[in-house]
DNA sequence: CTATATCATGCAATCGGTTGCGTATGAAAA
DNA sequence: TTTTCATACGCAACCGATTGCATGATATAG
């Protein structure tokens, strides 16, 4: 079945039919009717390929997963915006394309990977697996492009979670709860966002007069984060609250405070960066600043589509605050 | 930059050029040779919609996440899952198309939506999702496809871990510690894979002369997990252990002992069918049946490779044994 | 030394759409 | 009624590969 099919059963040309179905001008309105029945009644669906050729638009985007550990899919962060992407574009009749990546320096290829052969008209990527091969190599291709997170590198589209914002939401909370001598711990600081983080608790707690936080870089990894907790919790003077910069070491955190004997939120409160499904069952319940990812992934998905139909988005960049979502993670600090 | 340049360059016809990229014999050896280094040299890809035009093949395979939760790609399996597959798939040259389904009912048009157009030569899709309507689309386009896990309404290739068998090794395990009473929290009991857990269990109680376990199934939802296994902990005789027999439902499961005061693994001993990476940094770190996620999206991915390529794979069935991890969530029964 | 098989390569049709251009048709303007 | 101008539609040339068939060159057999 081909639109030669349909044009002959509508007793119209090819031409004709392919413009019923793109909604190009310039056909009749009783012909488009009794053409679009028909392809309605078949079922008819055109060819993708012939479309990518002829038209040279694939209506496929990509996406790279960055490699977080062994199983890519498990952070807290991911895999739920994966999730709504996939559905933003399919809403708009965009298929998705996926890679992942192997390991840290994989990233390259799994990006070429789909890069190759005309096969998307364009992608969306983690800012911070973003290197000057990829970027040189997406502006010669000229193939538009989103960025989840800012970049150091290069000012390009974009879309993030205000940062900042989240870590003072976190901060403020903390503080209001009582605590005064507050740790982060963040992941690697080469980072743009973990420095964000970082330095929406520091500018906080300057403002308020209170001393600077006890800040500990930590890779993302369960065990990492576990020991790096316990030396924030062994440090001198004590710390009363973590603020976990990033959902993905919030296990480790937990892990270690039940391994020094602190209660948490008894000794010890919590707040997370990030949220995730099963942060409301763990014992306690964790306290978290939540991306909104839906809107993160609708902004993204929203603008590519504009970029890929050649028009210019509303904005270059999209930031949306964060909200705290409170649950039983924190307390007043113990006297 | 096409075929066309590349034949113009190197002095050959386009034709020849076709060949050389596909390997197809009939080429001199000293000409291969100078194409295969033009095409390096210039790194040189072809067209995907035109190969796929032309050769009425993408090289790309579907997938579609069932809804499981608010965020699809959060269960303990899927997410994993699809790493290896990406991987697996990347690694052969094939693409993969994903979609996620919004709802319980949106799989269907999930699922259409990459069937469209010819986009792909095949798919992977959960046994569990697939309704009859897709079974007749699937084979009216004849269109390769392996499902994960069997099915109870369709024989067609499949790969499965081998649940009845992961079911016993964990009774076995349990027992072995000197459990005799025990529990199985099971999925709906609609699906086969969840009838085939129960039913390890069950044998191989019954085999020792064991009571019967109570079976109690409970849909893949934290909070009726728990409320699940708040009954299950009340009845009497009591039980000393319960088999999770899902991995989506551990959490749940910590929760309601923790809520109702009773230590794990010291009053009740669990062991999860399926694994995850935090599972070792929960306290206590929770003993799993692990399924091999890397063999089965390897033997998945392998197979609808044959079956894309126009052959038929060594079998239309592969099972594969699950591994036990043991950690600290199962100790003898209190008496 | 000629006949025949073999191999390398070119040619051109084809895959199923899109799209610019030309033309016929009917309505509005003169 | 004739001229003018949209508008609706057909025609045919692409898009960039693949692939069957014809052909010329070389090697082997007779």
């Amino acid at each position: 079945m081909t639109i030669k099919d349909i044009a002959e059963m509508a007793h119209v040309s090819k031409g004709t039919v392919s413009r019923v179905i793109n909604g190009v001008p310039g056909v009749g309105d009783d012909t488009r009717r009794r053409v679009l029945k028909l392809i309605e009644s078949l079922d008819f669906h055109p060819d993708a390929s012939a479309r990518g050729l002829a038209a040279r638009k694939t209506n496929t985007m990509g996406f790279v997963i960055p490699h977080t550990g062994k199983y890519t899919l498990t952070s807290t962060f991911w895999p739920m915006f994966l999730t709504v992407i996939t559905q933003e574009a399919a809403a708009l009749g965009i298929n998705v394309l996926l890679s992942t990546a192997r390991s840290e320096d994989d990233v390259d290829s799994a990006f070429r990977s789909i890069l190759r052969g005309r096969r998307i008209d364009g992608a969306i990527i983690g800012a911070e697996q973003f290197g000057e091969k990829q970027l040189a190599e997406l502006l010669l291709k000229n193939l538009p492009f989103i960025m989840m997170g800012r970049s150091s590198q290069i000012s390009s589209y974009y879309v993030d979670v205000d940062n900042i914002l989240g870590a003072r939401m976190a901060t403020e909370h903390l503080c209001g709860k009582g605590h005064e001598r507050i740790a982060v711990l963040a992941g690697p600081d080469s980072l743009p966002y973990v420095n964000d983080r970082v330095k929406g608790v520091r500018d906080t707690l300057k403002e308020k007069g209170l001393p600077d936080p006890v800040i500990v870089h930590c890779p993302y990894d369960t065990v990492e984060a576990a020991r790096c907790v316990q030396g924030v919790l062994l440090s001198r003077p004590a710390v009363t609250a973590i603020f976990v910069a990033a959902g993905d070491l919030v296990i480790g955190t937990l892990k270690a405070c039940v391994e020094m004997g602190r209660s948490v939120p008894g000794d010890i409160s919590l707040v997370s960066f990030d949220d995730h499904p099963f942060f409301a069952h763990l014992t306690p319940a964790v306290t978290a600043v939540a991306q909104p990812i839906e809107e993160l992934g609708a902004a993204a998905v929203k603008m590519l589509f504009e970029l890929m139909a050649g028009r210019e988005p509303e904005r270059r960049a999209v930031i949306i605050p964060p909200r705290l979502v409170e649950r039983g993670s924190c307390a007043a600090p113990c006297t």
